[in-house]
DNA sequence: GTCTATAAAATGATAGAC
DNA sequence: GTCTATCATTTTATAGAC
């Protein structure tokens, strides 16, 4: 089971088609025709379409969950915990980027025990990243704005970064890094 | 036809229903359901389900083309066009949120033509973003960073507007517009 | 304008042959 | 491991009674 090569291609095909019209409007059929079988076949490698959703969602919102607790710990200044958040949102659009789309679009499709394990997740990464913008302001790193505002607005533009990501080819990830922390943390206008 | 009240709530409900699970998760018993009626009832009001999503995306795909196209042709500075786009965003996201989510996420099942209609409008709206931005950097009022990086984080943050609106309380619609345009336009670090 | 009854198609999933 | 055949259920939508 560990080396079943066909369940990878199963999972990477579906969060292809979830990606296009998400998950519940692509049935097993859908899926099975994509990968040149019949759906009955694709029962040989998973247990159900609800255990696809799951293995692509629960793994992208765990790689967050690592990311974030990691950066949470380190003794580094508020403003490089963000910087370091921001190469976190890349390196996973870059490495799922159809994965990403479920995670913010299907998630809600998930059952019990998955749907609420995910939710815990969610929270607690928003939680997380709320206390280091928090830390900032007290430490007067980062301007006293609205908490919320800006926990939003950053997290708003990191999660949909993968609609953008795939279009764009000329960009590599470590220019893509740096004008996000640009607009993010420094803004655009120049009238100040 | 023009005073229809239940087809005014059918598609108020309908609206409701597909931001939190999505179009195709959402069936017509289920509608009909959230109505107190059965789901034959429904098609004295209306046409088909997709008539239904239709009639909720194309009215608020309509509203940001006005809206663009009046602020592009305005005489003001392109940074103050910016800040007109964020007061639209927020005004048609405070009217029409449940709408919105399926602007943002059901789009994709709109048959021909509302499909293709649906998709000119939206480029034809990022593009006249692009052009006030571009702007914007020849007469030195933004900031000389990458185009599309800068287009995809306002629009990113604009159009997800609805997800954070209405969870929260206790800050009104002026307070809103300010914060959104200080984040948008000027930033959060204080390290300059 | 809403109901019951029902048609026609699509869906997730299983059984068993090869 | 994939196939054909099939099942049980759900889905959108229509017809016709009230």
């Amino acid at each position: 089971m560990k080396g079943d090569q066909r369940k990878k291609e199963i999972l990477k095909t579906a969060a292809q088609l979830f990606r296009k019209k998400g998950y519940n409007a692509i049935s097993m059929r859908d899926l099975a025709q994509a990968l040149g079988i019949k759906a009955a076949s694709l029962y040989n490698h998973i247990k159900s379409k609800q255990e696809i959703l799951s293995l692509i969602v629960m793994e992208v919102a765990e790689s967050f969950t690592l990311g974030i607790d990691s950066i949470s710990k380190s003794k580094i200044s508020s403003i490089q915990k963000l910087n370091q958040i921001i190469e976190l949102h890349v390196n996973i659009t870059i490495e799922h980027a159809d994965a990403i789309s479920s995670v913010n679009n299907d998630w809600m499709h998930l059952k019990e025990p998955d749907l609420d394990s995910f939710i815990k997740m969610r929270d607690g990464y928003e939680d997380k990243l709320r206390k280091i913008i928090k830390k900032g302001i007290k430490d007067k790193e980062i301007a006293d704005i609205n908490i919320e505002v800006m926990l939003f607005s950053m997290l708003s533009t990191l999660r949909t970064l993968h609609l953008w990501y795939s279009k764009k080819q000329g960009i590599n990830k470590e220019e893509l890094c740096g004008q996000m922390k640009h607009i993010l943390l420094k803004g655009i206008s120049l009238d100040k």
